[in-house]
DNA sequence: TTGACTGGTAGGAAATCTCCTACCTATTCT
DNA sequence: AGAATAGGTAGGAGATTTCCTACCAGTCAA
């Protein structure tokens, strides 16, 4: 039963996989520090190892990051691409919100006429 | 126990609220219908109303829609600021995805010179 | 005032998420 | 070959999410 009539359901949806800020994290170190293998990335986090495994696969599931092995290695990396969905997503609120500043300063300009 | 030593945690998390389907679509009836009731919000759905309500809830708090009553009815508005947040933290992904379309394009420029 | 209507909250069931400790395979080093 | 290292997967505990059905208070119309 798809009780979702609402949107988004990609394989895995790009929203939910950036809903957790360890998530979030791993794809700052990735993209600060480019592509790297588990344990560097797993060392900056207070947390089991398999754990930052299992979201690691969450964001390969959304196609945020792309695996490559070297020898018993595997280097993760950030693919950005996905997040044009949440770019192209928020686009139409980017206008609304600039709408109301310019709402406010307008309001402010009234009341406080230099 | 503060378990995510990561980031985010606002007094709740905008990511969190647009990370459930039905919330964004919320957001979208908001954002091209303007502000409305929760009926006729809750319309739109194929569940309970208070289930909408509690949506509406976590965005409450999210700060992403205010609450206006008017009467019995009490009208929902779009409140787009709080997706700064997120445009903000998207930005620098942004430059990434660019620069890889970029390399893209020098590549196949390399191999198919015209 | 009574009855209908709007919408929030309580309590709970089921699903999902997030973390853990084993445990497994593959690779590298000696 | 045998030991050590990298990292995925299984199974499960506990927390959180998402939905439901009552049920409540406030407002309006008769």
């Amino acid at each position: 039963m798809t009780r979702n009539a609402a949107a988004g359901s990609a394989a895995t949806d790009v929203f939910a996989a950036l809903a957790n800020p360890t998530r979030r994290e791993l794809l700052r170190l990735l993209l600060e520090e480019g592509p790297q293998p588990v344990q560097r990335l797993a060392s900056h986090f207070d947390m089991a190892r398999p754990s930052v495994s299992e979201h690691l696969k969450v964001l390969r599931d959304a196609g945020l990051i792309s695996e490559h092995r070297s020898g018993r290695e595997r280097h993760y990396r950030l693919e950005a691409a996905p997040l044009r969905r949440v770019r192209d997503w928020l686009t139409p609120y980017e206008r609304f919100w600039r709408e109301k500043l310019a709402n406010l300063r307008d309001l402010l300009d009234e009341e406080e006429p230099s």
